[in-house]
DNA sequence: GATGAATGAGTCTTCATTCAT
DNA sequence: AATGAATGAAGACTCATTCAT
């Protein structure tokens, strides 16, 4: 899979990245209502441009989530590698922290009219993958109770992706209240 | 011009709350993109009357949410007389299980493209209220550990708006982890 | 099917007949490359009107041949009650001279990205079915040599449809020319 | 800028005479609304490569009638050589049989939006040139009628472009019927 | 010379809102 | 008051053409 297409010239990779990082912030700042010219004027490309690497605002939308997921699973797999025990607590923790930032994202995949499965089925099942993986280590260390499972952590994800809007150090108690949750009875 | 109350006449006060109801439903169901055209369809009446008692599709929508709202400060209150220091817990059970009829309304309130307190300033109030009241409630009856506020408790209120994606049970055994980080340590 | 669906607002049907007009004088003299755009300004409306009465291009288009199809067939009709046996011949003769007002139709149908049977299908079925009673009622008369089919004619139609732009008097001779090649040998 | 016609590179030939092939193919086969990219993508080059060889569609297009008009007209001089008495029928017969192939350009010589004059004004004028020659030979050979002139006969052409579409023989048939119309009475 | 990426004007279509009936 | 037709400003997307590589 290295190379059955050539490799994309050094420009249009440019503009191609450019635009992705642009729509990933738009789409997040703002909602998936921004229109693709938008994005166009603020990457410094011509709409046109847009299309030729994503030949559908859907599209767009799918790489950027997929990008998204990517590298959110990579940090759980980080974590987990360094310590299994509290890798679940600490992801849940980073989650609330660089919420700010995934919001158009979080709810666009909560939302109406996004269907992630379609928008990008690779992605959601490696998140919910890594998800379970970092629950059971938790589990085995005992620090998780056990009558707990993947669609609950889920569940609560999407809480940490709401919480930067009310105020400094919110999000972390909130992380706090949720890790408490999920701790096993003391 | 005489007076700036006159009642309603019955034809279209039906008329205004069946659009509320309509809109309601539709927006809940399949987001905020929905064409106003559509909701007159579905309830009945052409998009003139729509206007006539909505002036813009903003207005509506913050009827809708006002109307929501209020009901749901409604029964806070309800659990409140009933048992101050199970009220909160109890609150978000509930909240969790009719979370799925509220999906578009919960997007919204923590969506992008509407500013809630733009929307229903005293809606918003009106809920960040009561929440107050049932925590300090709880907090007063010990049932609740006393370093969470009522941002944190909102917070952890959105989590609710996601919950029936997975299945039966899910929601339940979600309310319980929430309230388990929630409570005081025994 | 008299009144399903009530009779149109009068404005409505004015407003419907006047794009169906420009349309087809349009269509006709600049082919199919207008933009719905240009249309309704000639037809003094907005372009959402354009759309309310003909929710695509392709169906405004059908539109248009249905109109033009229809008041053909009832022309055959009337030739063949007058005189079965000269009724092709005259109608011949009649597509000849009116065929300036229908070219960009003509070639719209002869033309690719027009599919006539999608387009407009009881149209083309109508067309050929007085087209061959014309045919029928000339052969049992006597006056067409009886080894030529429908699709001949129909074939030969499109000869007359051509004819225009090649000065005065060339149409009418033309029409003799196919007139005298379909008559019985003499 | 040395000379104005420096003999093309080889590759640069092949190229050219690549994309005229293709494109007469396609315009013939999907008519004039093929993207330019398309036709560079069949022709197995870059879209770039056609402009260089074709300044502008228009041009690409203009080109690709004169190549085929310059092949008819080869064929009527043939025919012509070979018997001036039924030169004219056997080329309307010809044009009947290898109909289907043309009809892109067909419609475009009949066609709106394209100006044949325009396009291509050397090859309308010779194309005129040899029906004209033929007929008139035919005429002095006492086969075709005295009363028809060029015109007529060209008109008489553009049914070629339509009986393709009617299946087995209809097409030899429409062409024995414009014959006997044209042919002088027995 | 060839390539294919970029451009951006132009097209179809939708939909919030207004207004004649 | 209600209706639903009309409006027209956007927005998604296409494609002829230019230009950097």
């Amino acid at each position: 899979m290295t190379s059955t297409t050539r490799p994309m010239r050094a420009d249009a990779a440019r503009n191609r990245a450019k635009v992705l990082e642009v729509a990933y912030e738009t789409f997040a700042a703002e909602g998936l209502a921004v229109p693709i010219d938008e994005i166009a004027r603020r990457a410094g490309v011509g709409p046109g441009t847009v299309y030729r690497h994503f030949p559908t605002k859907e599209v767009l939308f799918q790489a950027v989530i997929e990008d998204r997921v990517r590298s959110i699973v990579e940090r759980a797999h980080q974590l987990l590698a360094a310590d299994p025990g509290t890798a679940l607590f600490e992801f849940l923790r980073e989650m609330v922290r660089t919420a700010a930032a995934d919001h158009g994202i979080a709810d666009a995949l909560a939302g109406y009219g996004v269907d992630l499965d379609a928008a990008a089925p690779g992605a959601e099942a490696a998140f919910l993958g890594v998800m379970e993986e970092m629950l059971a280590a938790a589990q085995r260390a005992g620090t998780v109770r056990p009558d707990v499972g993947g669609p609950e952590v889920k569940a609560l994800m999407t809480v940490c992706k709401s919480t930067d809007r009310y105020g400094d150090g919110i999000a972390e108690r909130v992380a706090e209240i949720i890790v408490d949750g999920l701790r096993s009875a003391r």
